[in-house]
RNA sequence: GGCGGCGUAGCUCAGAUGGUUAGAGCACACGGCUCAUAAUCGUGUUGUCGCGGGUUCGAGUCCCGCCGCCGCUACCA
């Protein structure tokens, strides 16, 4: 088997607060489960994620602190990295978009594109608020609707009346951050990035582009049907990638739009990870074409509203620089994961967040659930009660259950040491066929990055060890023939070491601890014959550490006080926020 | 308003390029087993594929209209 060399990255959380179910199961753990499948496949793997950090929440987030903004990133960074190391998730690094090696990297591009012709200097009206002392994006401008007369009509939208609005039209317009109603219009030059010359050279490369999803595609053909249009790439902030003033000199002390700087954040996070070790690692031998890259595959995980951003908004910026960076090849997209059939909503906190999550079960229970319940082709629907059916059924009462039985007969009659092979019949040559069919389905679904098809397929296999004692009955066999009853659990042990093989990618603690019950050498990719490989590689004798029951059970009582403490059915609509 | 998506068994969802009796899991029913977290294993029932037209030899799958739900509308996956 070749090495491939795979890049993988997932969407930048944004540093606004800690992250719910949906963006997780929306990129971050999808990826982080494709990353562990390459890596166990012996692949060599660069897996990149960073915060998100730049922008006018992150501003006003900070202020509502009343901490500085750098401050307020730097916390919520540490804040998000630690939360997200409870979920397991195995970024080769974890950046930032504030980092030196994103200013540079974002500076240096837009230096290409200027080089190039592909940025323009254009004078722009917007509001300023003068006790704010700030520019006010559209939608921070609040006033009463020209149309419908409803007073809290965002600046580029009514929310009543849905009318599209441009800020001036308001009535009585006032400061979303202060409520100051002494605003301005005021001039203000910008820089924008002609999108629209490139627009041809981008649509033929998303034409050429055959392997993604329906769904990436037909966001992406939409977006170049509607046309591409030239858009600003510059605010008026002090917390951004500063515009190089030498250079632009009209620009001086305004910062690039988080629009621009944050997809090169992979770059920017990639390169943060070589900075660790600059003598062993190479980021550009996975970032440029012309310094080793060209043998990489390159896979993004992202959520369906980034899709633009990355199919036609990065592309762009990449191409207009006329320098050898890689493109993506796969994107992933997810729908969404609802809540109760309502939006998850962070400013609104409705639905589940990771720390909370994390602080109420395991990260295993969690990352199995949104797994097989991934939002790939549709949304998905997160209640309380299918979460808590998953759990109690498949995971305790199938993969747990299917361990204790194994422990408990093990321990009863061969003393928790390693019986000798016994004899193979009908019994044994099924659950070799079928865990060869599950291996195969999980693989076959992993190349295409089917998550929830890899999840049934893993569940086939530890399904197969409990048709397998039912087929046996060892508490039975052992009456008549002890040998034989110990054969059979021999057997039991091999797939629960092929489970703690196989299992790393979903479930790395589960399988990390069905891996210690009898410590071999499974090295090597997973294969299709891994249960007979490794009933081989058992060593007759040697003493199993079963671990106590794998997976708790969550009574209806607790789905009860759950639902009431985070909010259930009787939670309304989303709010729109 | 515009754009996009969805509406398939009681529930949650699969069903590229239209093609034999429409699938899975859960739930439910019955049966087996009793080693196991009353777990597990086997068998089985359920559908005018939102409504109405149309194209076609043939449509859940394409087209038109309607109804219902949801999302986005460029700074939260």
């Amino acid at each position: 088997m070749t090495t491939e060399r795979h890049l993988i990255t997932s969407a930048l959380p944004y540093i606004n607060g800690v992250k719910h179910l949906g963006n997780l199961i929306g990129s971050m753990l999808p990826a982080d489960v494709y990353a562990r499948f390459q890596r166990g496949q012996g692949h060599e793997v660069l897996f990149i994620c960073a915060t998100d950090e730049h922008g006018t929440p992150a501003e006003l987030a900070a202020a509502e602190a009343g901490v500085e903004v750098a401050e307020y990133c730097r916390e919520q960074h540490e804040v998000q990295r630690e939360v997200c190391a409870r979920f397991a998730l195995s970024w080769d690094h974890f950046g930032r978009t504030s980092a030196p090696a994103n200013h540079e990297l974002t500076r240096d591009f837009a230096a290409a594109l200027d080089d190039n012709g592909f940025l323009e200097t254009r004078t722009t009206r917007q509001v300023f608020s003068v006790d704010d002392d700030r520019f006010l994006p559209d939608r921070y401008v609040i006033g009463t609707c020209p149309n419908c007369g409803y007073d809290r009509a965002r600046g580029d939208q009514c929310e009543h009346c849905t009318k599209q609005l441009d800020p001036t039209e308001l009535i009585d317009p006032r400061s979303a951050v202060s409520g100051s109603t002494n605003l301005e219009v005021r001039d203000t030059t910008h820089l924008f990035l002609l999108q629209s010359r490139l627009a041809d050279e981008v649509g033929d490369w998303v034409r050429s582009r055959d392997s993604w999803s329906p769904l990436v595609r037909s966001i992406a053909d939409k977006w170049l049907k509607e046309g591409v249009q030239d858009r600003s790439i510059t605010r008026d902030l002090s917390w951004g990638v500063p515009v190089d003033a030498d250079r632009f000199p009209a620009l001086a002390g305004k910062v690039f739009y988080v629009w621009f700087d944050a997809p090169i954040g992979y770059l920017g996070a990639s390169r943060e990870w070589a900075d660790v070790d600059p003598a062993g690692r190479d980021w550009r031998r996975w970032w440029r074409l012309d310094e080793g890259a060209d043998d990489v595959t390159y896979t993004q995980f992202l959520g369906k509203d980034n899709v633009p951003f990355h199919t036609i908004g990065f592309p762009t910026t990449i191409i207009g620089s006329r320098q050898p960076w890689k493109l993506v090849d796969r994107i992933k997209g997810f729908s969404w994961l609802t809540y109760y059939g309502g939006k998850f909503s962070t400013s609104g906190h409705r639905g589940i967040f990771m720390d909370d999550a994390a602080e109420l079960l395991p990260s295993d229970y969690w990352r199995w659930f949104l797994l097989s319940n991934a939002p790939e082709t549709n949304d998905s629907n997160f209640t309380w009660e299918t979460f808590a059916g998953v759990v109690n059924k498949e995971l305790a009462g199938e993969l747990g259950n299917l361990v204790n039985r194994v422990g408990t007969l093990l321990g009863r009659h061969c003393d928790s040491l390693v019986p000798a092979p016994g004899p193979a019949g009908d019994p044994e040559t099924q659950l070799e066929a079928a865990a060869e069919a599950a291996i195969t389905a999980y693989l076959a679904a992993m190349a295409d990055l089917e998550i929830r098809r890899a999840a049934q397929a893993l569940r086939s296999l530890w399904s197969a060890g409990n048709v397998y004692l039912e087929q046996t009955e060892p508490w039975r066999l052992v009456k008549t023939d002890p040998d034989a009853a110990a054969g059979v659990l021999r057997r039991c042990l091999a797939l629960l070491a092929t489970l703690g093989r196989v299992l790393e990618a979903f479930i790395p603690d589960t399988a990390a601890v069905l891996a210690g019950v009898v410590p071999l050498d499974a090295g090597g990719p997973v294969t299709t014959d891994l249960l007979t490989r490794l009933d081989r590689a058992l060593v007759t004798g040697t003493p199993a550490a079963f671990p106590p029951i794998l997976f708790r059970k969550i009574p209806e009582e607790e789905v009860e006080a759950w639902k009431a403490r985070f909010g259930g059915g009787d939670a309304g609509p989303a709010s729109s926020d």
